[in-house]
RNA sequence: GGGUAGGUGCCCGAGCGGUUAAAGGGGGAAGACUGUAAAUCUUCUGGCUUACGCCUACGUUGGUUCGAACCCAACCCUGCCCA
């Protein structure tokens, strides 16, 4: 194991807050793994690039040889975390909780060693609380100390509504961590009043407190709000390597340094040229979550499409046509059929007389032209994407 | 329970009897340009094989009217104040 001041070196890269530094150094300073703590819930099948910055976190816990509690909060996730919420987050069935709870572990695999992960499940012990200690919990925290939330207090003083279960869920979280024995617990900052509800929660049940260590927000890719899945500004870590490769190349320039400091743990180096610097940071993306094969192919996919726009030598999509020969048909036909989206016709005309439609590199504006379609031509629909004929 | 203000398109929000498929913004899309799916500028953004035509839409259900998002009634939902 690495000295503690090693330890500290390197855990507090980073970090938006520790609370507090001297309590986390007492705690390595034992010498023993310490107990570390992440609680997800699962309340999408997909874990994306703003939720492994926690999961690297973790990892670098992992590698100085300590242990990490994985919390899945099947429970928690019924009820849905008020942080940083201007509405009620829409209720889940245990269904789907249960089925996203499966694909979610299996993607934090991807950053975490399973082997020496520990996974609950929360509701193993909030499904069987008696009432009366859930009173007994709720009778430590005060509605001041819930309201001095910004998130609650906007919504107060916004007339919107805030439910009473929604104030129920610190104290879930906190009890988490009295049940689990953490020493640490992890979390984005907008989880830093959860995580001191768990500290209070352990100090009363005549336990040392939990160190509060917070990690910055990722931005989406709009840059400017949090990445979220239902925001759909996220990369998943089980995007397509294409996919994610384009989504990363996608990010505003003035974003770059925190992905490349949040997403790989690297500093960005100013001299590179952004667009070169934007593709290594996509690549090296690709790498972690796929392969080195498919970033480099990613990357030569990207020049020859988007750099040279030589769609005819990208390997693209075949379209079979339909029935209908019109511009309009086939265009819609081809959303339809190659990427399952339905487009109105409204839509497809809008495309076409934008001179968005490009058959081999000519513009169709004519929604009802019945052009020669010929097998192996290439059919452009948007900036994204092209099909080649059957 | 009493009083009061509201419920409009993906979201926020104007409209308060006809010229309203419904201002404005956000979000989304396309084009131009470029160093990229960055930035910037322009355009589009209910549906219908484009149709000065039809259908669907302003919480729900009825009603008044030649005509209703707009007026009336009942109901459902939400905020605020009082209890």
């Amino acid at each position: 194991m690495l000295s503690v001041p090693e330890q500290l070196d390197i855990l507090k890269r980073g970090t938006v807050t520790i609370h507090s530094e001297k309590e986390l150094t007492e705690k390595l300073a034992r010498g023993k793994p310490l107990r570390i703590k992440l609680g997800v819930d699962p309340t999408s099948p997909d874990i994306h690039l703003g939720h492994a910055v926690g999961l690297r976190k973790l990892r670098q816990f992992q590698e100085l040889g300590h242990h990490i509690v994985l919390i899945i909060g099947d429970f928690t996730a019924m009820i849905g975390d008020p942080s940083g919420r201007s509405t009620t987050r829409p209720a889940l069935t245990y269904e789907d909780v249960l089925s996203n709870a499966k694909t979610y572990t299996e993607q934090a695999f991807l950053v975490l060693d399973r082997d020496k992960t520990e996974v609950v499940f929360n509701g193993s012990w909030f499904k069987e609380m008696p009432f009366m200690e859930v009173i007994r919990l709720n009778a430590r925290v005060t509605l001041q100390q819930m309201l001095q939330r910004e998130d609650f207090k906007n919504r107060v003083a916004n007339g919107t509504e805030v439910r009473l279960h929604e104030l129920q869920y610190p104290i879930m979280q906190g009890w988490d961590s009295v049940v689990v024995r953490s020493d640490v617990e992890i979390g984005g900052s907008d989880q830093l009043f959860n995580i001191l509800v768990g500290r209070d929660l352990q100090k009363e049940e005549g336990m040392e407190p939990q160190v509060c260590m917070t990690l910055p927000l990722l931005e989406g890719l709009d840059g400017v709000k949090k990445m979220s899945k239902s925001l759909g500004n996220y990369v998943g870590l089980t995007d397509a390597p294409k996919e994610m490769f384009g989504k990363l190349m996608s990010i505003p320039d003035e974003l770059m340094a925190k992905y490349y400091l949040l997403v790989l743990g690297e500093v960005l180096d100013t001299t590179l040229h952004p667009m070169e610097a934007k593709k290594q940071l996509a690549a090296k993306c690709v790498i972690t979550y796929h392969s080195e094969a498919a970033a480099q192919d990613c990357r030569e996919d990207w020049d020859l499409r988007f750099s040279k726009r030589d769609l005819a030598s990208v390997e693209l999509p075949l379209l079979t046509l339909s029935d209908r020969r019109d511009v309009l048909g086939v265009v819609q036909h081809a959303y339809q059929s190659v990427f399952d989206q339905t487009l109105s016709g409204g839509d497809v005309r809008r495309l076409i007389q934008g001179g968005s439609i490009l058959l081999n590199g000519e513009k169709l504006t004519d929604p009802k032209a019945e052009p020669a379609w010929e097998s192996g031509v290439v059919l452009k629909l948007d900036k994204k994407r092209s099909v080649r004929l059957a």
